[in-house]
RNA sequence: GGGCCGUUAGCUCAAUUGGUAGAGCUGCGGACUUUUAAUCCGUAGGUUCUGGGUUCGAGCCCCAGGCGGCCCA
């Protein structure tokens, strides 16, 4: 930087603000500048434009991208302390404003701009002939383009429409913008929105409504854990052995370690630890990775809400996670029942549906089925419904794939499935009076699975021997089970207080709470570079 | 992994049977002191995703690939 002293603010020709090109004191263009000839033909026209009048701008001694600028309101300021104006009103009052430059409307000698702030609220900058004089009114007309960043100070007073406006003394450029705006009032391409969120955010002040209800959902959550007297912790995304979950993990490597190490597929073997150790309440909430495809629902990170609390049972931790949904709810919507993208009503609030598994299977089935049903007759019932699934598929898998072709997919209000079968629930413990069943639920909402909850397995036997089974897989080729972590046993060996546990994703709550998609949902999905 | 659909100007989209690639907005030049997606006059803007092929002629048909979406597994 030039090391110059900041120079007083100069007196120069009315309306223009030279003040900001003395401020900066630029002595030079920045080594980057061109020579107008320089700009590529390549360019299309409309970025060629721009750039030349950035440089016919530092040409005239004026910063295209001054450092600072002297604003004294945000346009919400202004609009919140002029409500309800008649029109044609001045008010006496001068402020500076900056804003994006969204909509130009000149009329010759009185020039109109709707300017927009980050969030989302909008302003009318006015520019007269007479107020702010020829240069500056040309300069305007000339250097000024949709997406620019602009300075204007003046009264704020109502248009003879009523439009709330500044009425300009003076204007500055404050940031020019290179690249031309798409257009405002055509919806842009859903790819062109999630490669581009920037332009997204710009554009639609719903993107950025998502984001800040994203923000407030993930605060109210904490807030509704340290209330309860949980304790945050952060415990690792890489790890040297993937568990938690049946998931395909993300590979990668540490050349200090000279070994490979994978990005968490699920945090729970730590926390798991950590109520070991007598942290006996603790939340993450945190990201995880799945090397598996991306959908409507499913993204390769995600973040996730995990909670163990020592002394809990699969029943209290289901009635915790609705209260801290309702209380999400509650804080990003005012209420338990939640309006969703499409204007529709959904109904979060009261006590919810609780079904049990084999039952409500069963009675999808017409026939009973129990944990003890073998195999060979639910693939009847497989063959019978034409599902086409893997023979290789115990009873644990089928019934789960049964349930939810019958009755998983149906459901819409907010429920509680319970009662899984043992085989698939490795980290589990076994229902207290019903030895082929996991105290286990999941957490449906408008149809999708928000969460899971569990009695958590605390017997360090029995949980070897659910690990072996599943590094045997692995071995076998299932790239989804989990790894035999010695560590983690020996942890629970040195005894583990009965808990439950639960997991929530954070992006599927913002889908329940909002009615969008995964994608909206997340700032910057992952796309493949275009 | 399989099937289907899409990919054209800065943006959103057209283009008949294979026959000169268009519109609106944006841009550029001009007019206009109360506009609201301002209006009016004039005007520019294209590697039709990429590479092959068929044809007198390809945005369109064929083959391969890229990117995206939807459905299925």
């Amino acid at each position: 930087m030039p090391d110059t002293v900041v120079a007083p603010p100069q007196e120069e020709a009315p309306g223009v603000l030279r003040t900001i090109s003395a401020v900066n004191d630029t002595p030079q263009p920045p080594e980057s500048t061109e020579p107008t000839a320089s700009i590529s033909d390549e360019l299309p026209e409309q970025m060629r434009v721009r750039k030349e009048k950035r440089e016919r701008m530092l040409a005239a001694g004026i910063e295209p991208y001054p450092v600072e600028l002297p604003r004294t309101h945000s346009l919400a300021q202004v609009r919140a302390a002029h409500s309800g104006l008649a029109a044609d009103t001045k008010t006496g009052e001068k402020v500076a404003v900056t804003g994006r430059v969204m909509f130009i409307r000149n009329t010759g000698k009185l020039c109109f701009a709707t300017l927009r702030e980050g969030d989302g609220s909008e302003l009318q900058a006015m520019l007269s002939l007479d107020a702010v004089g020829a240069d500056a009114l040309s300069a305007w007309k000339s250097d000024v383009d949709l997406g620019d960043h602009v300075f204007v100070s003046g009264e704020v007073i109502t248009s003879r429409r009523g439009e709330l406006s500044v009425f300009a003394d003076e204007w500055a450029m404050a940031a020019k913008a290179l690249r031309p705006l798409p257009v405002a009032h055509k919806e842009l391409a859903e790819e062109t929105r999630i490669r581009q969120r920037y332009v997204d955010l710009i554009l639609r002040p719903r993107a950025g409504e998502t984001v800040r209800k994203r923000a407030e959902v993930v605060r109210a959550l904490r807030d509704s854990f340290h209330r309860r007297g949980f304790l945050e912790v952060e415990t690792p995304m890489l790890q040297t052995l993937h568990g938690g979950a049946a998931a395909r993990p993300f590979v990668t490597r540490s050349n200090a370690f000279d070994m490979d190490l994978y990005l968490r597929i699920a945090p729970e073997l730590f926390l798991k630890r950590c109520v070991v150790g007598g942290l006996d309440k603790v939340f993450e909430i945190n990201r995880n990775f799945r090397n598996e495809g991306s959908d409507s629902s499913h993204s390769p990170e995600f973040a996730m809400l995990e909670f163990y609390e020592a002394w809990a049972t699969y029943d209290t931790n289901a009635v915790m996670i609705r209260e801290v949904i309702q209380e999400a709810a509650q804080a990003v919507t005012g209420s338990h029942v939640v309006t969703l993208a499409d204007g529709s009503e959904y109904d979060l609030s009261g006590d919810w549906t609780t079904l049990r598994m084999y039952e409500s299977l069963s009675g999808a089935l017409g026939e009973e089925v129990t944990w003890e049903t073998p195999a060979e007759a639910l693939r009847e019932h497989v063959d019978r419904l034409d599902l086409k699934l893997d023979p290789a598929y115990g009873h644990g898998k089928l019934v789960e794939e049964l349930w939810e072709h019958l009755v998983g997919d149906h459901l819409v209000a907010p429920t509680f499935v319970r009662d899984f079968p043992l085989e698939t629930s490795p980290l589990t413990r076994q229902h207290r009076s019903e030895p082929g069943v996991a105290e286990k639920w999941d957490l449906y909402v408008r149809g999708f699975e928000l969460g899971t909850g569990y009695s958590e397995l605390v017997d360090p036997v029995i949980e070897r021997e659910r690990l072996e089974a599943q590094s045997r897989l692995g071995k076998s080729g299932d790239d989804e089970a989990m790894q035999l972590d010695e560590d983690f046993l020996r942890a629970l060996e040195y005894g583990m207080p009965p808990s439950g546990g639960v997991g929530m994703g954070i992006d599927r709550l913002l889908m329940a709470l909002t009615g969008l998609g995964i994608r909206e949902t997340i700032l910057f999905p992952l796309t493949r570079p275009e």
